[in-house]
Parts: structure tokens; C-alpha cells; sequence
DNA sequence: CTGAAAGCGCTTACAG
DNA sequence: CTGAAAGCGCTTACAG
């Protein structure tokens, strides 16, 4: 492979003049300039990024962090689309993207994850932060890197607006007139995402004079399969309900499939909303009422902070807006 | 940070030493192993890994290369569940994962990869390569790197049995009595992928009696709002069709929610079968008869494939059976 | 506007 | 079994 050297040679120039030109700095002769370039593509120069990372301390490495808590990360459907939009953002700086998947065990990062954050491998990292107890970024910031948080609470952060999104999901069913709701949740605090969602759906019901609390409710664990059985017990101890209100897209659909079962139709009889708006939400059958919480954007979002704070500037933190998608699986209480 | 020049000096001995006992080179007495081992702890020692690259010419990073042609490489289910298993396999040995999604126009790789690829920050690179015109992994290849490609032709590769997936699939058709079956399928010579399953699936109809080429077909492109209008089309032109094979779950979803719109009763009139087994097939209603091409299988062979190149050995390259799943989406012919 | 030289933090023959 | 020293390929004050 060809070197600095190489090119400094070729173009009768020193290296310190070569590395000057590449990286753009000012104060260079045009013809200086045309020469080195020339030279660089004579001998079919590309920078070798260990060298570069080693002399300047910066590597043009993004770290994506995706922890492995309860919820297997590669079946989180939002994995892909925060990083689609952490990628463009990348791609466009020139920055490549390092994959990192730690596991938490009892709120314990492992040693890989933190030996990789020490390594100075990195110039900045970004991760999904939803799980309260699990500090991921902790030793990042400890270290003194970039770091952004989606759906957590760090010093910069990125948040979906999910209270908004439970008032809206709360208010949607009351004004198509229901009453008996039936809540599929989670286990608290193992999603701050998942909490605030919870208190917006509180406040929105209370606001149509509905407790949350005296609510049927049945706790699933974000799956498929959970949703289903969350729907069997809750219609079979409540068969008053036409609602059933779901933590997440999953869950709903599981509850699709359960109401398809005992002859339930949907939103005839029952309806049923999900929450996140996944790829598979738009093609259940009826389609399913859920919110979208602009995955993408906040990963576009999350990657412009990092770049803001590397180019030394004090981002604001943001909120982004969910939005209300009414489809099919939501109907008027005692429609037909 | 901590330097290993920090280490050696608490421990007494010289970096060379620190470097070998740390790469578990073999002859140190216990003695100096320990008192190593100790001072990395006191001192809270981590090797800067752009140091160890440039040094060693080794990186402890993969690339895994996604290129975006057609079908955005980020609304691909399987992509998640390949990256899982790759993700495995490099976390076991130590390794980095970096995230490549070059893009592919007109047959041209963008300018971004081919420096990354010179650039000798990857030790070796797996990549999603079924894009017959596309050759991500030429320029990989030709630097010596080590290459591995999930779904191509390249020296080693991982493929899924796509020809007896197809095979599979028109079996159990025609078993089920089908003889009016319909293809949602998609331009040729887009993917190696469904180029093979299509040869799979014409030998498995020839087998019965039926020729490929005479069966109505529509063209769609893997997304579900095309499997949707394919179905129509089909449904519309060939009324006496008794089964839709499309040649991807999410086309299949679409026709699903096609064939509902019409009020075609799957399986009972309609029998529809997808391609993939993507999460949702299973919570489709009815759920989706499909084939599962194992991808996670398939991530973890081609990481494991590629640590033994690495290791200098020279592997044969893989065919991962594939696994007919039949739900409830197919029936028998004038069924009810 | 340009260059000589030190240095980034490791690894690796080569000696002993 | 251990160490001195060169070298990986860049960048960056510092001079001029």
C-alpha cells in the first residue's frame, strides 16, 4: 500500500505538506495543492486510518450502542430504523459506525462493552438508553467522549414524546366512546420510554374522568405471544371490554390474533391499539391503530447532536413529536 | 490513559514483555505473568486499540457490508437476524463489528466504501451479496482481505438452499391439490437469491405436471403494497386461481390483505404462501406458510467461516438447509 | 507557504 | 525467559 511518503515523492513535497493538503488546511499554493492531489492519485493513495486515529486521536468512528437487556435487541424492530437514520447522518460526515452490543446483566455492563470505551476507538457514541438502571453511557461520559441518548436521560439526549403519545392514544379511544378498556402493559421501570407512555395514557384517560388504575390490566413482556395471552385473560374475566389498549405494536398484534380466535371482531366488537408503528402494524388485518414515535428522526436527530458537540458547540436536548395513526383496528364502543 | 509503559514501569519489566504476557505468548514465569497481570489492574490498564493496529496490521474489526441497491437495505427484515448472528460469533473471539451500507449505483460502488475497504481498518469482511451485478466484495478480495459473502458466488460463501425452498413450496401446493396457483414474483436477475428459488420452484411444479411459464404472473418489488396490487391484478384476470405463491412474506402479506379486501377466505378459497418467515409471518391471519431460510444460521456461518480464513485455514463454502413452515394460509384446493 | 522532526502507543524480529 | 530498539503511517507544534 501506498504511504504519505509515497505521495510526498512523487509530488516533491514533504509528508507534513501532503497530510496539510488532505486534511484541508489553509494557506497552500494552488499549485502546491494541484500537485499533491495529482500525486495522490498517481500512486493510488488512500490514508491508512489506524496511523491517522494513532497521530491525531481521532478515529472518524461512531460507536452505536444497543444494550441487551430483557428484550432481545435484534427483535426490536426500531433497531433498524434508529440506525438507518444514524447511518445517513454518518455517511454524509464521512464517519463510520461500530456496532456495539453489550449485555447488562443485574445492571453490570461487561467487560468487553467497557474495555472498548476505554480503547479510544472512538470519537463519539450513541446509545439507546431506555433501560432506568443500566448506565451505558456512564463510562463513555466518564471518559470524557461525545455521547447521546436515545430515550434516556442524559446530559444530551433524544425523546420521542411519548406522553403525548399515551394522552393521544387515551383520548382517541374515549371519543370513539369506550369506557371499559382493557390495558395490555409491561412490568414498570424497565423502560423509561414505556413509564412515560404509561403517564401520558393516564393522564389522558383521566382527563375523560377514567382511573388508569381501575382498569383491568394484564402484563405481558412486549411479544407476540404475550399480547395474545394478555388478550385471553383480560376478555375472558372482562367480557364487558371493547378496548384493549397495548404497550406496544407486538402485543397488539398478539391481541389481534387471540380476538380472531374467540370469534372477536375487530373493531366490530373489540377495539385494539399498538403503540410504535412498526413495518408489520400498517398489514394486520384490519390495520393497525397505533403511534408513531419517528424512529428515524431521532436517530437523524441523535447523530446532528453528536456532530454538534464534536464540533465543540452545547446542543439542546429534543423532544420529537409522536404522531396518531388511526387505521382500521379502532372503531366506535358498540359499533358493528 | 494508561500506557504500557506505565505497566512496564510498575511492574518492573520492560513494554515488550507487558505486550507478549498480553498477548498470551507462551515462556514467562508465573512470577512475571502475575506481576503484570497485577500492575494492568493497578494501573487500570486498556489497550489503545488503534496503537495495537497500526503496530500489528490487525485491527479486531469486521466489516459487515449491507450494500443498498433496489430494496433499501434497512427495511430488509433479515438484515437484523444476520447481523445477530454475526454479532454472536465476533463477540465471542473479541472482535468489532463496523457497519458498511455502501451504495450501489449503476453497478458502481460508492467512493466512501472502496477507501474504507483500502483504508486496512477491517481484518476481513462479511457481506450481504445477493445482488448479482453488484460486487461489493471485488474490491475486498483484490486488497487481500479476508471475504466471506452471505448469498453470492464468491470463494466463500454461506447460501441458503433457496433451489429446495422452492421446490418445497410448490410440493405442498400442488399436495394440497392446487393446479390454478398463481406467482407474485419479481424481475429477474435482481437478486441470486430468487433467481434460485424461482429454479426450485419450476422444478418442483414440473415434478407435478405444471409448467412455470404457463402459470399467471405478476411482477411486484418485495414490498407489501405491490404483493398487494399483484394480487389484484391475479385475482381480477384469473378468477379460478386457487393459490398465490409469492415469492417474499411481505408481497405474500400484501396479497393476504388483498384477498381479505375481496372477500377471498385464506385458505379456505385462497391458499397464499410467502418466502423468508419474517417475524410477523407468524402473526399474520391466518399466519403465513412461508419457508424459513435460517438466516441467523447464516450470520453465524459466515462470521465463523471467516475467523477460521483468518486463522489461515481454507473452509468449504456452505448451503444452510432451509425449513418449509406451513401455517394456516394454505389448504387444500376448493377447501372451505 | 513549507519542512524537519518528534511523537502517538503499540508489536515484533533480533539478541542475549 | 526477557529487553533494547526499530518501526507501523500518520499529524502537529515549531521554525523558518
Amino acid at each position: 500500500m501506498p504511504t504519505l511518503e509515497d505521495v510526498a515523492k512523487k509530488a516533491g513535497v514533504s509528508t507534513a505538506t501532503v497530510s496539510k493538503v488532505l486534511s484541508n488546511t489553509p494557506y497552500f499554493t494552488e499549485a502546491t495543492r494541484l500537485k499533491v492531489l495529482q500525486a495522490v492519485k498517481d500512486v493510488g493513495y488512500v490514508p491508512n486510518l489506524a496511523a491517522r486515529a494513532l497521530s491525531s486521536g481521532r478515529t472518524q468512528i461512531i460507536a452505536v450502542v444497543f444494550p441487551h437487556v430483557y428484550d432481545p435487541i435484534f427483535s426490536d424492530p426500531r433497531v433498524l430504523v434508529v440506525l438507518e437514520g444514524i447511518d445517513a447522518e454518518c455517511r454524509q460526515r464521512g464517519y463510520n459506525l461500530l456496532l456495539s452490543t453489550p449485555r447488562v446483566v443485574e445492571g453490570e455492563l461487561d467487560e468487553n462493552y467497557l474495555q472498548l470505551i476505554q480503547s479510544g476507538y472512538m470519537d463519539g457514541v450513541i446509545a439507546l438508553d431506555h433501560v432506568p438502571f443500566a448506565a451505558v453511557l456512564e463510562p463513555v461520559v466518564n471518559k470524557g467522549i461525545a455521547a447521546v441518548s436515545i430515550g434516556g436521560m442524559a446530559r444530551y439526549s433524544v425523546n420521542s414524546d411519548h406522553y403525548s403519545g399515551g394522552r393521544l392514544l387515551a383520548q382517541h379511544l374515549l371519543e370513539l366512546g369506550h369506557r371499559n378498556i382493557g390495558l395490555i402493559a409491561v412490568p414498570e421501570h424497565i423502560n423509561v420510554g414505556t413509564d412515560e407512555l404509561m403517564r401520558g395514557i393516564r393522564a389522558g384517560l383521566r382527563a375523560g374522568g377514567l382511573e388508569l388504575d381501575c382498569l383491568p390490566q394484564a402484563v405481558g413482556d412486549y411479544s407476540i405471544d404475550s399480547g395474545a395471552a394478555c388478550a385471553a385473560t383480560l376478555l375472558e374475566q372482562h367480557p364487558e371490554l371493547t378496548a384493549l389498549l397495548c404497550l406496544n405494536d407486538r402485543m397488539a398484534m398478539g391481541a389481534l390474533q387471540q380476538a380472531h380466535r374467540l370469534g372477536r371482531r375487530v373493531p366490530a366488537d373489540l377495539s385494539i391499539t399498538g403503540y410504535d408503528d412498526i413495518p408489520a402494524a400498517a398489514s394486520t388485518i384490519p390495520p393497525l391503530t397505533t403511534v408513531n414515535q419517528q424512529s428515524l428522526t431521532a436517530g437523524h436527530e441523535a447523530a446532528r447532536m453528536l456532530f454538534d458537540i464534536l464540533d465543540g458547540q452545547t446542543p439542546e436536548s429534543k423532544v420529537i413529536p409522536v404522531e396518531l395513526v388511526v387505521r382500521g383496528s379502532s372503531g366506535p364502543a358498540g359499533g358493528q
